[in-house]
RNA sequence: GGUGGGGUGGUCGAGUGGUUAAAGGCAUCGGAUUGUAACUCCGACGACGAAAGUCUACGUAGGUUCGAAUCCUACCCCCACCA
Protein backbone atom coordinates (compact mmCIF):
# COMPACT_ATOMS: atom_id res chain seq x y z
CA UNK A 1 0.00 0.00 0.00
CA UNK A 2 1.39 2.98 -0.89
CA UNK A 3 1.98 6.11 1.91
CA UNK A 4 -0.18 8.99 1.77
CA UNK A 5 1.29 10.82 4.41
CA UNK A 6 4.95 11.75 5.14
CA UNK A 7 4.29 11.00 9.39
CA UNK A 8 4.05 7.46 10.62
CA UNK A 9 1.40 8.33 12.83
CA UNK A 10 -1.39 9.64 10.02
CA UNK A 11 -0.51 6.81 7.69
CA UNK A 12 -1.48 4.43 10.47
CA UNK A 13 -4.47 6.28 11.06
CA UNK A 14 -5.43 6.38 8.26
CA UNK A 15 -5.53 3.26 7.20
CA UNK A 16 -6.92 2.05 10.32
CA UNK A 17 -9.98 4.07 9.29
CA UNK A 18 -9.39 7.39 11.96
CA UNK A 19 -9.63 10.08 9.90
CA UNK A 20 -12.43 11.81 10.14
CA UNK A 21 -11.77 15.88 9.86
CA UNK A 22 -8.70 18.14 10.29
CA UNK A 23 -8.66 21.50 10.49
CA UNK A 24 -4.84 21.44 8.30
CA UNK A 25 -3.88 17.65 7.20
CA UNK A 26 -0.97 18.58 5.21
CA UNK A 27 0.21 21.06 8.08
CA UNK A 28 -0.49 18.45 10.61
CA UNK A 29 1.76 15.79 8.75
CA UNK A 30 4.57 18.37 8.27
CA UNK A 31 4.60 19.15 12.32
CA UNK A 32 4.57 15.22 12.97
CA UNK A 33 7.68 14.63 11.18
CA UNK A 34 9.61 17.11 12.62
CA UNK A 35 10.19 15.14 15.89
CA UNK A 36 7.54 14.48 18.89
CA UNK A 37 4.72 16.58 19.33
CA UNK A 38 1.96 16.79 22.45
CA UNK A 39 -1.27 15.74 21.81
CA UNK A 40 -4.51 15.49 24.21
CA UNK A 41 -7.70 14.21 23.87
CA UNK A 42 -10.41 15.37 26.59
CA UNK A 43 -12.85 13.01 28.74
CA UNK A 44 -15.89 14.28 30.44
CA UNK A 45 -15.81 12.07 33.72
CA UNK A 46 -19.62 12.43 33.65
CA UNK A 47 -20.00 8.67 34.26
CA UNK A 48 -18.11 6.01 36.41
CA UNK A 49 -16.04 4.17 34.07
CA UNK A 50 -14.69 5.04 30.39
CA UNK A 51 -17.05 2.53 28.30
CA UNK A 52 -16.04 1.24 24.41
CA UNK A 53 -17.66 5.02 23.09
CA UNK A 54 -14.60 6.30 24.13
CA UNK A 55 -12.73 3.65 23.53
CA UNK A 56 -10.98 4.68 19.67
CA UNK A 57 -10.13 8.10 20.98
CA UNK A 58 -7.86 6.11 23.63
CA UNK A 59 -6.85 4.18 20.92
CA UNK A 60 -5.66 7.20 19.04
CA UNK A 61 -3.62 8.60 21.74
CA UNK A 62 -2.09 5.17 22.14
CA UNK A 63 -1.14 5.09 18.14
CA UNK A 64 0.29 8.89 19.15
CA UNK A 65 2.84 7.36 21.63
CA UNK A 66 3.11 4.27 19.46
CA UNK A 67 4.84 6.71 16.87
CA UNK A 68 7.11 8.52 19.69
CA UNK A 69 5.05 11.45 20.43
CA UNK A 70 3.81 12.77 23.97
CA UNK A 71 0.05 12.10 24.27
CA UNK A 72 -2.15 13.82 26.88
CA UNK A 73 -5.19 12.53 28.48
CA UNK A 74 -7.21 15.45 30.03
CA UNK A 75 -9.68 14.79 32.25
CA UNK A 76 -12.63 17.78 32.06
CA UNK A 77 -13.11 17.99 36.16
CA UNK A 78 -13.65 21.51 35.17
CA UNK A 79 -15.68 21.39 32.10
CA UNK A 80 -17.28 18.68 33.93
CA UNK A 81 -19.52 20.65 36.02
CA UNK A 82 -20.93 22.46 32.85
CA UNK A 83 -23.35 20.23 30.56
CA UNK A 84 -22.04 19.81 27.35
CA UNK A 85 -25.18 20.63 24.83
CA UNK A 86 -22.88 18.59 22.25
CA UNK A 87 -25.92 16.69 20.57
CA UNK A 88 -28.07 16.27 23.08
CA UNK A 89 -31.56 17.67 23.47
CA UNK A 90 -31.62 18.45 26.75
CA UNK A 91 -29.38 20.17 29.40
CA UNK A 92 -27.58 17.36 31.74
CA UNK A 93 -28.59 17.34 34.91
CA UNK A 94 -25.47 19.26 37.04
CA UNK A 95 -23.12 16.75 38.44
CA UNK A 96 -21.22 17.73 42.00
CA UNK A 97 -17.38 18.25 42.13
CA UNK A 98 -17.87 14.80 44.56
CA UNK A 99 -19.11 12.72 42.10
CA UNK A 100 -16.69 13.97 39.43
CA UNK A 101 -13.57 13.06 41.40
CA UNK A 102 -15.12 9.70 42.11
CA UNK A 103 -15.74 8.73 38.51
CA UNK A 104 -12.28 10.33 37.71
CA UNK A 105 -10.38 8.04 40.32
CA UNK A 106 -12.01 5.08 38.39
CA UNK A 107 -11.39 6.29 34.78
CA UNK A 108 -7.69 6.77 35.40
CA UNK A 109 -6.96 3.39 36.28
CA UNK A 110 -8.48 1.96 32.42
CA UNK A 111 -5.61 4.85 30.72
CA UNK A 112 -2.34 2.97 31.76
CA UNK A 113 -3.50 -0.31 29.87
CA UNK A 114 -3.41 2.02 27.03
CA UNK A 115 -0.88 4.44 26.90
CA UNK A 116 2.40 4.75 29.19
CA UNK A 117 2.45 7.47 31.82
CA UNK A 118 5.66 8.75 33.21
CA UNK A 119 7.84 11.88 33.31
CA UNK A 120 9.86 10.84 30.36
CA UNK A 121 10.00 12.84 27.31
CA UNK A 122 7.32 10.37 25.38
CA UNK A 123 5.60 9.25 28.27
CA UNK A 124 2.12 10.34 28.52
CA UNK A 125 0.74 12.47 31.20
CA UNK A 126 -2.90 12.99 32.59
CA UNK A 127 -4.12 16.23 33.45
CA UNK A 128 -7.07 17.81 35.08
CA UNK A 129 -8.76 21.05 33.71
CA UNK A 130 -10.17 21.55 37.22
CA UNK A 131 -6.94 22.83 38.36
CA UNK A 132 -7.03 25.83 35.76
CA UNK A 133 -10.65 26.32 35.24
CA UNK A 134 -11.90 26.42 38.75
CA UNK A 135 -9.82 29.32 40.11
CA UNK A 136 -10.53 31.63 36.96
CA UNK A 137 -11.90 34.74 37.73
CA UNK A 138 -14.80 35.80 35.47
CA UNK A 139 -14.29 39.23 34.72
CA UNK A 140 -10.89 38.34 34.02
CA UNK A 141 -11.54 35.34 31.99
CA UNK A 142 -14.21 37.47 29.77
CA UNK A 143 -12.08 39.83 29.54
CA UNK A 144 -9.09 37.38 27.83
CA UNK A 145 -10.91 35.03 26.67
CA UNK A 146 -14.49 35.74 25.94
CA UNK A 147 -13.05 38.82 23.69
CA UNK A 148 -12.50 36.02 21.25
CA UNK A 149 -15.57 34.76 20.90
CA UNK A 150 -17.94 36.52 18.45
CA UNK A 151 -21.67 35.13 19.23
CA UNK A 152 -22.45 35.52 15.83
CA UNK A 153 -20.18 32.63 15.16
CA UNK A 154 -21.35 30.60 18.42
CA UNK A 155 -24.30 30.64 17.13
CA UNK A 156 -23.90 28.85 13.80
CA UNK A 157 -22.17 26.07 15.65
CA UNK A 158 -24.44 22.85 14.93
CA UNK A 159 -24.31 22.17 18.53
CA UNK A 160 -26.09 25.17 19.33
CA UNK A 161 -27.78 25.88 16.12
CA UNK A 162 -29.86 22.46 16.56
CA UNK A 163 -31.61 23.18 19.84
CA UNK A 164 -32.51 26.79 18.62
CA UNK A 165 -33.72 25.64 15.31
CA UNK A 166 -35.70 22.88 16.92
CA UNK A 167 -36.92 25.43 19.70
CA UNK A 168 -35.32 23.48 22.64
CA UNK A 169 -34.07 25.62 25.47
CA UNK A 170 -30.07 25.78 25.51
CA UNK A 171 -29.30 27.42 28.98
CA UNK A 172 -26.17 29.98 29.42
CA UNK A 173 -24.17 27.68 31.60
CA UNK A 174 -24.26 25.07 28.25
CA UNK A 175 -23.57 27.60 26.21
CA UNK A 176 -19.96 28.76 27.55
CA UNK A 177 -18.94 24.91 27.44
CA UNK A 178 -17.60 25.59 24.06
CA UNK A 179 -15.41 28.59 25.44
CA UNK A 180 -14.17 26.33 28.83
CA UNK A 181 -13.15 23.09 26.47
CA UNK A 182 -11.59 26.17 23.80
CA UNK A 183 -9.84 27.39 26.62
CA UNK A 184 -8.24 23.83 27.18
CA UNK A 185 -6.08 23.66 24.00
CA UNK A 186 -4.77 27.23 24.47
CA UNK A 187 -3.68 26.32 28.02
CA UNK A 188 -2.13 22.99 27.35
CA UNK A 189 -0.30 24.68 24.78
CA UNK A 190 0.97 27.11 27.17
CA UNK A 191 2.08 24.36 29.50
CA UNK A 192 3.15 21.40 27.55
CA UNK A 193 3.38 22.94 24.02
CA UNK A 194 0.53 20.75 22.87
CA UNK A 195 -0.68 21.61 19.22
CA UNK A 196 -3.10 18.70 18.32
CA UNK A 197 -6.23 17.63 19.83
CA UNK A 198 -7.87 14.72 18.89
CA UNK A 199 -10.93 13.74 19.65
CA UNK A 200 -14.69 11.82 18.30
CA UNK A 201 -16.13 13.45 15.29
CA UNK A 202 -19.34 15.02 17.51
CA UNK A 203 -16.65 17.53 19.38
CA UNK A 204 -15.63 18.78 16.26
CA UNK A 205 -16.91 22.07 16.94
CA UNK A 206 -15.96 22.19 20.37
CA UNK A 207 -12.27 21.54 18.71
CA UNK A 208 -12.34 24.09 16.30
CA UNK A 209 -13.19 27.02 18.94
CA UNK A 210 -9.70 25.50 21.03
CA UNK A 211 -8.04 25.99 17.43
CA UNK A 212 -8.90 29.73 16.82
CA UNK A 213 -8.67 30.63 20.34
CA UNK A 214 -4.89 29.36 20.46
CA UNK A 215 -4.21 31.17 17.56
CA UNK A 216 -5.58 34.49 18.94
CA UNK A 217 -4.74 34.66 21.91
CA UNK A 218 -1.23 32.80 21.89
CA UNK A 219 -0.84 33.02 18.15
CA UNK A 220 0.01 29.55 18.15
CA UNK A 221 -0.40 27.20 15.25
CA UNK A 222 -2.55 24.49 16.41
CA UNK A 223 -4.77 21.28 14.61
CA UNK A 224 -7.45 19.41 15.66
CA UNK A 225 -7.83 15.99 14.37
CA UNK A 226 -11.39 14.23 14.71
CA UNK A 227 -12.16 10.32 14.46
CA UNK A 228 -15.35 9.05 12.72
CA UNK A 229 -18.23 7.83 15.23
CA UNK A 230 -18.66 4.51 15.41
CA UNK A 231 -22.26 3.10 14.59
CA UNK A 232 -23.84 0.26 13.76
CA UNK A 233 -24.94 -0.14 9.62
CA UNK A 234 -28.31 1.03 11.26
CA UNK A 235 -26.72 4.62 12.65
CA UNK A 236 -27.04 3.22 16.12
CA UNK A 237 -23.93 4.14 18.66
CA UNK A 238 -21.96 1.07 18.93
CA UNK A 239 -21.03 0.45 22.56
CA UNK A 240 -24.65 -0.34 23.99
CA UNK A 241 -25.70 -3.54 24.70
CA UNK A 242 -28.47 -5.10 26.70
CA UNK A 243 -27.26 -4.05 30.15
CA UNK A 244 -26.46 -0.79 29.23
CA UNK A 245 -22.87 0.44 28.45
CA UNK A 246 -20.28 -1.74 27.81
CA UNK A 247 -17.42 -0.40 30.28
CA UNK A 248 -13.81 -0.59 30.33
CA UNK A 249 -13.19 -1.33 34.16
CA UNK A 250 -13.18 -4.95 34.99
CA UNK A 251 -15.92 -4.42 38.07
CA UNK A 252 -18.03 -2.84 35.77
CA UNK A 253 -18.23 -5.18 33.11
CA UNK A 254 -16.02 -8.27 33.59
CA UNK A 255 -13.47 -9.77 30.95
CA UNK A 256 -15.85 -12.38 29.94
CA UNK A 257 -19.09 -9.72 29.33
CA UNK A 258 -16.38 -8.11 27.72
CA UNK A 259 -15.44 -10.47 25.43
CA UNK A 260 -18.56 -12.08 24.49
CA UNK A 261 -19.29 -8.25 23.40
CA UNK A 262 -16.65 -8.01 20.70
CA UNK A 263 -17.56 -11.29 19.99
CA UNK A 264 -21.34 -10.71 18.93
CA UNK A 265 -20.96 -7.59 17.13
CA UNK A 266 -22.52 -6.96 13.93
CA UNK A 267 -20.70 -9.41 11.06
CA UNK A 268 -20.22 -6.18 8.64
CA UNK A 269 -18.82 -4.37 11.66
CA UNK A 270 -16.27 -7.25 11.81
CA UNK A 271 -13.26 -5.65 9.56
CA UNK A 272 -13.81 -1.77 10.85
CA UNK A 273 -13.36 -2.90 14.56
CA UNK A 274 -10.33 -5.34 14.21
CA UNK A 275 -8.63 -1.72 12.60
CA UNK A 276 -9.48 0.30 15.45
CA UNK A 277 -10.03 -2.24 17.85
CA UNK A 278 -6.93 -4.45 17.95
CA UNK A 279 -2.45 -3.42 17.52
CA UNK A 280 -2.77 -6.62 14.76
CA UNK A 281 -0.89 -5.72 11.62
CA UNK A 282 -2.08 -4.72 8.90
CA UNK A 283 -1.68 -7.70 6.53
CA UNK A 284 -3.60 -9.96 9.08
CA UNK A 285 -6.15 -7.32 9.11
CA UNK A 286 -6.71 -7.92 5.54
CA UNK A 287 -6.96 -11.68 5.66
CA UNK A 288 -9.60 -11.84 8.27
CA UNK A 289 -11.62 -9.34 6.66
CA UNK A 290 -12.18 -11.10 4.31
CA UNK A 291 -13.75 -14.14 5.48
CA UNK A 292 -17.22 -15.17 4.55
CA UNK A 293 -20.34 -15.89 5.88
CA UNK A 294 -19.86 -18.35 9.06
CA UNK A 295 -16.21 -18.08 8.69
CA UNK A 296 -16.76 -14.77 10.03
CA UNK A 297 -16.64 -16.34 13.52
CA UNK A 298 -13.04 -16.33 12.99
CA UNK A 299 -12.25 -13.49 12.69
CA UNK A 300 -14.88 -11.87 15.32
CA UNK A 301 -12.86 -14.47 18.25
CA UNK A 302 -9.73 -13.08 17.26
CA UNK A 303 -11.45 -9.23 17.64
CA UNK A 304 -12.67 -10.51 20.92
CA UNK A 305 -9.62 -11.81 22.10
CA UNK A 306 -7.03 -9.04 21.07
CA UNK A 307 -9.40 -6.77 22.24
CA UNK A 308 -9.96 -8.24 25.49
CA UNK A 309 -6.09 -8.56 25.69
CA UNK A 310 -5.75 -4.99 24.92
CA UNK A 311 -8.00 -3.63 27.56
CA UNK A 312 -7.55 -6.83 30.32
CA UNK A 313 -4.69 -8.34 29.68
CA UNK A 314 -3.52 -11.69 28.17
CA UNK A 315 -4.31 -13.74 30.74
CA UNK A 316 -7.68 -12.62 31.49
CA UNK A 317 -8.43 -12.99 27.46
CA UNK A 318 -7.09 -16.18 27.53
CA UNK A 319 -9.46 -17.67 30.28
CA UNK A 320 -12.33 -15.51 28.68
CA UNK A 321 -12.00 -16.90 25.63
CA UNK A 322 -11.48 -20.74 26.40
CA UNK A 323 -14.48 -20.21 28.79
CA UNK A 324 -16.71 -18.67 25.75
CA UNK A 325 -15.39 -21.92 23.87
CA UNK A 326 -16.12 -24.67 26.72
CA UNK A 327 -19.91 -22.70 27.16
CA UNK A 328 -20.72 -22.29 23.66
CA UNK A 329 -18.82 -24.61 21.43
CA UNK A 330 -18.37 -27.87 23.90
CA UNK A 331 -21.32 -27.44 25.96
CA UNK A 332 -19.58 -27.70 29.33
CA UNK A 333 -19.56 -25.05 32.36
CA UNK A 334 -16.30 -22.78 31.69
CA UNK A 335 -14.38 -20.94 34.61
CA UNK A 336 -14.83 -17.43 33.88
CA UNK A 337 -18.88 -17.64 33.76
CA UNK A 338 -20.29 -14.83 36.54
CA UNK A 339 -20.95 -17.15 39.67
CA UNK A 340 -22.37 -16.71 43.29
CA UNK A 341 -21.58 -18.82 45.81
CA UNK A 342 -24.19 -19.49 48.59
CA UNK A 343 -24.37 -21.51 52.27
CA UNK A 344 -25.10 -25.12 51.62
CA UNK A 345 -27.66 -25.31 54.50
CA UNK A 346 -30.30 -23.48 52.02
CA UNK A 347 -30.42 -26.56 50.17
CA UNK A 348 -32.42 -28.48 52.50
CA UNK A 349 -35.78 -26.74 52.12
CA UNK A 350 -34.97 -25.68 48.46
CA UNK A 351 -33.76 -22.43 46.82
CA UNK A 352 -36.73 -20.67 44.89
CA UNK A 353 -35.02 -20.46 41.76
CA UNK A 354 -36.36 -17.04 40.51
CA UNK A 355 -34.21 -16.09 43.75
CA UNK A 356 -31.35 -17.43 42.42
CA UNK A 357 -31.96 -15.57 39.16
CA UNK A 358 -32.02 -12.52 40.66
CA UNK A 359 -29.33 -13.44 42.98
CA UNK A 360 -27.04 -14.21 40.09
CA UNK A 361 -27.50 -11.35 38.80
CA UNK A 362 -29.19 -13.20 35.74
CA UNK A 363 -32.42 -10.89 36.06
CA UNK A 364 -33.17 -7.68 37.85
CA UNK A 365 -36.20 -9.16 39.43
CA UNK A 366 -38.22 -11.74 40.02
CA UNK A 367 -40.53 -10.52 37.67
CA UNK A 368 -38.27 -10.56 34.93
CA UNK A 369 -37.39 -14.51 36.09
CA UNK A 370 -40.77 -15.55 35.84
CA UNK A 371 -41.21 -13.79 32.84
CA UNK A 372 -38.19 -16.09 31.44
CA UNK A 373 -39.21 -19.34 32.50
CA UNK A 374 -42.58 -18.74 30.67
CA UNK A 375 -40.96 -17.36 27.67
CA UNK A 376 -39.22 -20.58 27.86
CA UNK A 377 -35.71 -19.46 28.05
CA UNK A 378 -35.01 -20.25 32.28
CA UNK A 379 -32.69 -23.16 32.27
CA UNK A 380 -31.37 -24.92 35.18
CA UNK A 381 -28.18 -27.22 34.13
CA UNK A 382 -29.34 -26.81 30.42
CA UNK A 383 -32.80 -28.08 31.12
CA UNK A 384 -35.60 -25.76 30.71
CA UNK A 385 -37.26 -25.05 33.67
CA UNK A 386 -40.83 -25.07 33.33
CA UNK A 387 -42.63 -24.27 37.20
CA UNK A 388 -42.57 -21.05 38.25
CA UNK A 389 -42.21 -22.56 41.91
CA UNK A 390 -39.43 -24.94 41.19
CA UNK A 391 -37.00 -25.25 43.77
CA UNK A 392 -33.16 -25.90 43.54
CA UNK A 393 -32.21 -29.07 45.95
CA UNK A 394 -29.48 -30.63 46.30
CA UNK A 395 -29.51 -33.26 43.73
CA UNK A 396 -29.34 -30.45 41.15
CA UNK A 397 -25.50 -29.89 42.09
CA UNK A 398 -23.28 -30.89 39.61
CA UNK A 399 -20.31 -32.92 41.10
CA UNK A 400 -22.00 -31.88 44.30
CA UNK A 401 -20.39 -28.34 43.71
CA UNK A 402 -22.47 -26.26 41.68
CA UNK A 403 -25.35 -25.61 39.67
CA UNK A 404 -25.70 -23.93 36.03
CA UNK A 405 -28.44 -21.38 35.54
CA UNK A 406 -28.68 -19.82 32.19
CA UNK A 407 -31.40 -16.89 31.14
CA UNK A 408 -31.20 -17.78 27.16
CA UNK A 409 -28.78 -18.85 25.36
CA UNK A 410 -26.06 -16.93 25.97
CA UNK A 411 -26.15 -15.38 29.60
CA UNK A 412 -25.43 -18.02 31.89
CA UNK A 413 -24.16 -17.96 35.75
CA UNK A 414 -22.37 -20.47 38.25
CA UNK A 415 -24.40 -21.15 41.81
CA UNK A 416 -21.81 -22.63 43.79
CA UNK A 417 -21.91 -24.06 47.15
C1' G B 1 -44.86 40.46 35.73
C1' G B 2 -49.19 39.34 32.01
C1' U B 3 -51.63 35.89 28.53
C1' G B 4 -51.91 31.19 26.38
C1' G B 5 -50.00 26.03 25.99
C1' G B 6 -47.78 21.94 28.51
C1' G B 7 -45.54 18.25 32.34
C1' U B 8 -48.10 10.40 31.27
C1' G B 9 -44.41 4.12 32.08
C1' G B 10 -36.79 3.28 29.70
C1' U B 11 -38.16 6.69 25.58
C1' C B 12 -41.65 8.90 22.07
C1' G B 13 -46.68 9.54 22.33
C1' A B 14 -52.43 8.40 22.94
C1' G B 15 -55.78 9.00 26.66
C1' U B 16 -60.20 14.32 29.51
C1' G B 17 -64.59 10.78 35.67
C1' G B 18 -65.34 4.15 35.93
C1' U B 19 -64.31 -2.15 31.60
C1' U B 20 -57.02 2.28 32.24
C1' A B 21 -51.19 -1.03 35.02
C1' A B 22 -52.83 3.11 31.24
C1' A B 23 -53.55 2.48 23.16
C1' G B 24 -49.62 2.58 19.64
C1' G B 25 -44.34 3.14 18.10
C1' C B 26 -39.21 2.62 19.58
C1' A B 27 -35.90 0.39 22.91
C1' U B 28 -35.38 -4.00 25.88
C1' C B 29 -35.96 -9.38 27.11
C1' G B 30 -37.20 -14.40 25.66
C1' G B 31 -38.63 -18.19 21.70
C1' A B 32 -38.27 -20.07 16.41
C1' U B 33 -34.63 -19.66 12.37
C1' U B 34 -29.06 -19.09 12.27
C1' G B 35 -23.04 -18.93 12.30
C1' U B 36 -22.82 -16.99 19.95
C1' A B 37 -24.21 -12.62 13.27
C1' A B 38 -27.98 -9.79 10.45
C1' C B 39 -32.90 -10.18 8.56
C1' U B 40 -37.75 -12.17 9.54
C1' C B 41 -41.62 -14.28 12.49
C1' C B 42 -43.85 -15.22 17.45
C1' G B 43 -44.36 -13.93 22.61
C1' A B 44 -43.35 -10.93 26.92
C1' C B 45 -42.62 -6.16 28.82
C1' G B 46 -44.41 -1.89 37.02
C1' A B 47 -43.27 -4.63 41.89
C1' C B 48 -44.49 -8.64 45.16
C1' G B 49 -47.24 -13.33 44.95
C1' A B 50 -47.79 -20.42 42.75
C1' A B 51 -52.48 -18.09 42.22
C1' A B 52 -56.49 -15.24 43.85
C1' G B 53 -54.85 -10.80 44.78
C1' U B 54 -52.13 -6.75 47.12
C1' C B 55 -49.24 -2.51 46.45
C1' U B 56 -46.92 1.42 43.60
C1' A B 57 -47.38 4.73 39.10
C1' C B 58 -49.60 9.61 34.94
C1' G B 59 -44.83 17.12 37.85
C1' U B 60 -45.63 18.01 43.75
C1' A B 61 -49.16 18.61 47.79
C1' G B 62 -54.02 18.78 49.18
C1' G B 63 -59.44 18.49 47.90
C1' U B 64 -64.31 16.96 45.35
C1' U B 65 -66.42 12.02 44.22
C1' C B 66 -68.92 5.53 45.54
C1' G B 67 -64.77 6.07 41.97
C1' A B 68 -59.65 10.64 39.22
C1' A B 69 -54.07 10.36 34.84
C1' U B 70 -58.78 12.67 33.76
C1' C B 71 -62.63 17.75 37.91
C1' C B 72 -61.07 21.76 41.80
C1' U B 73 -57.11 24.51 44.74
C1' A B 74 -52.11 25.73 45.76
C1' C B 75 -47.18 25.08 44.49
C1' C B 76 -42.90 23.65 41.21
C1' C B 77 -40.91 23.27 36.32
C1' C B 78 -40.96 23.88 30.84
C1' C B 79 -42.58 26.37 26.19
C1' A B 80 -44.63 30.55 23.18
C1' C B 81 -46.06 35.51 22.75
C1' C B 82 -46.29 40.14 25.25
C1' A B 83 -44.01 43.57 28.96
Amino acid sequence: MTKEYESEFLNILNERGFIHQCSDLEGLDKKLTEGPQTAYVGYDPTGPSLHIGHLYTIMLLHWFQACGHKPISLMGGGTALIPDPTLKDKTRPLLTPEEINDNIDTIKTVFSKFVKYGDGETDAVMVNNYDWLSGQNYIEFLRTVGMHFTINRMLSFESVKMRLDRELPMTFIEFNYMILQGYDFAELFDRYGCTLQMGGSDQWGNMINGVELGRKMKGASLFALTAPLLTTPEGKKMGKTEGGAVWLNADMTSPYDYYQYWRNVDDVMVGTLLRRFTLLPMEEIYKLDALQGAEINEAKKVLAFEATKLCHGEAAAIEAADTAQKVFEQGVVGDDLPSITIDTSRFDSGINILDLFVETGLTETKGEAKRLVKGGGAKLNDKAITALDAAATKSDLIDGEYLKLSAGKKKHALVKV
